[in-house]
DNA sequence: TTATGATATTTTGTCGACAGAGCATTATAA
DNA sequence: TTATAATGCTCTGTCGACAAAATATCATAA
C-alpha cells in the first residue's frame, strides 16, 4: 500500500522534516524494529514518512555518527549491530562517566537539584507497582541522567543520553530480570541520602554497585538480550 | 574470477564526495579558519568543492552531530563556538576517559602494544626538535589514543579521538606556551614505564599531573586560546 | 545438478530546480 | 533625524530526476 504525501494535515513547519525522520528512525533502531544488521532503505522511509529521500539521507548521517546506524559505500546504511564485547563497552563506559561526574560534583550542600532528584525519586518509589517496562526504563535513565547532570558538564551528559538510547533494550532486560524491583528503586534513594550526607566514599561505593561494573549478572543479561535480538542467529 | 583487466579510472571514485565535503569542513573548523559562530553558506562550499549541495549538506550534519558545526531551523549551519567552560567541560571530559581507560587496562605482562607505544615515543623525544608544532601536536594525540586503546574499548577511543579534534587549537597554544617541551615528553616515558612496571598508583599519579586535571595553568591557556580565536571579541 | 554469464530490476549517490523563509537595502512616514 | 514599511536578493529545505553501482533474475553451459 502507497500512501500520497498529500494528506499532510495542519503540516507543521516548525518541525523539520529532517528531524521528524531523525526521530522516527532512531526510534526503530533503539527498539530494534529494524533487525541488526538490516540494511535500510531510503525510498521506503521516504514513502513511509510522506517526504523525499533527500531528508531522509541526511538523518541518516546524523544517525551514522551517532552510533546508530552503520554505513557502507555503495550499499547505504544499515542498523547498527553488535556483539557482547560491544554492548560491555558501552556499559563500561557509561560507569565510568556516570563515576566520573559524581566525583566532580562540587558543593553539595543546600543543592535544590539534588533535593529534586530525591523527591521525584520518592515518587516512582511510591508508585512503581503502576508503572510498565518504558515508564521504569525512562525514570531510571533520567535519574541517572540528572544524576550526572549535576557535575555540570554538558558535554559528558550528551555523551551519558546517547549511551543511555544505544544500550536501552539491555537495560530494559536488566529491569525485567531484576529479581526484586524494590531493590533498585531502594538503591536510588540511598544514592540520594549518600549524596545529601556529602558521603562521597559511600556514594561511590552505592554507584559502583548499582551501575553493577563487576556485576557478574552483567554477562548473562547481554546474552539474553542478544539472543532476543538476534533471536535464532549464532552469535 | 576476475573480470577483464581495464584500467578503471572510474574507481577513482572511491572517494564519497560526502566523506570529501565532511574532511573538508572538518578541517577548516578545527584550525577555526572559519571562525567561530560564522554561519556556513552551503552554496559557497559545494562551489568550492566542484559538487552540489546535497553532499555537503550530509556532510554538515554528520559534522553537527560530531559537535563540530550547531545548527539553526531556517538559518543553516554555523561554525561550533565555546566559552572558556565549554572547553574546560572537553578537557576535564578527556582526562575523565583516560583515566578510566587506564584503569581498565588488564594484565600489563609482556605486552607489545606496550612496547610498541614506548619505542615510539622515544624516538619523538630523540627528534623532537626538528618536529613542528602541528607534527607534535599530532604525536601527542597518538601517543594518548594508543594508551587509552590499550583498555581495548573502541567505543573510548572513538570519543577521545572526537574530543582531541575539537580541542586541538587549545593544544597547540598549550604545547607553544610550555615552558620546556621536555617536560611533556619526559612524562610520557615516565608514564610508559610505569605502565611496564606496572606501577598503578605511580601510573595514575602520572596521568592526572600529566593530563593537568587540576594544572592551574590550564585556565589562562584556555583564556589565550579563546582571546585568539575570538580575536578582539569579548568572551 | 552446479556454475557461469547475460539481462533486468532495484537502489544508491548526486544533481539541478524551486518555493519560501530570512536578510539587506531602499523608500516612506513621523 | 529615527523608525517603519516595502522591495528585492540570498540562501535554506525539500523535491524529482538520472546515471552508475549493486543486486536479483533468468538462461545457458559444463
Amino acid at each position: 500500500m502507497k500512501k500520497k504525501g498529500s494528506l499532510n494535515k495542519s503540516n507543521s513547519r516548525s518541525t523539520l522534516a529532517v528531524k521528524h525522520a531523525h526521530d522516527y528512525i532512531k526510534e526503530k533502531v533503539i527498539d530494534f524494529i529494524i533487525p541488526p544488521g538490516e540494511h535500510i532503505n531510503e525510498v521506503e522511509l521516504a514513502e513511509a514518512l510522506g517526504m523525499s529521500r533527500a531528508p531522509i539521507r541526511e538523518a541518516l548521517n546524523q544517525l551514522y555518527i551517532g552510533g546508530f546506524v552503520t554505513f557502507q559505500s555503495g550499499k547505504g546504511f544499515f542498523c547498527r549491530k553488535f556483539s557482547a564485547k560491544d554492548v560491555a563497552d558501552l556499559l563500561e563506559l557509561r560507569a565510568d562517566l556516570e563515576s566520573a561526574a559524581i566525583s566532580h560534583i562540587g558543593n553539595k550542600e543546600a543543592r535544590p537539584d539534588i533535593l529534586a532528584i530525591y523527591s521525584t525519586w520518592k515518587e516512582v518509589a511510591t508508585k512503581h507497582r503502576e508503572m510498565n517496562m518504558d515508564e521504569l526504563v525512562n525514570a531510571d535513565e533520567d535519574f541517572h541522567v540528572k544524576l550526572a547532570a549535576l557535575a555540570g558538564n554538558e558535554e559528558r551528559v550528551k555523551i551519558l543520553r546517547n549511551i543511555n538510547e544505544r544500550v536501552r533494550f539491555i537495560r530494559k532486560i536488566a529491569l525485567e530480570k531484576e529479581p526484586r524491583r524494590s531493590n533498585f528503586i531502594g538503591e536510588h534513594l540511598k544514592i540520594c541520602e549518600a549524596l545529601m550526607q556529602q558521603d562521597q566514599a559511600e556514594l561511590i561505593k552505592l554507584l559502583d554497585y548499582h551501575i553493577g561494573i563487576n556485576s557478574s549478572q552483567l554477562k548473562p543479561i547481554i546474552h539474553e538480550g542478544l539472543a532476543r535480538i538476534y533471536a535464532e542467529e549464532i552469535l
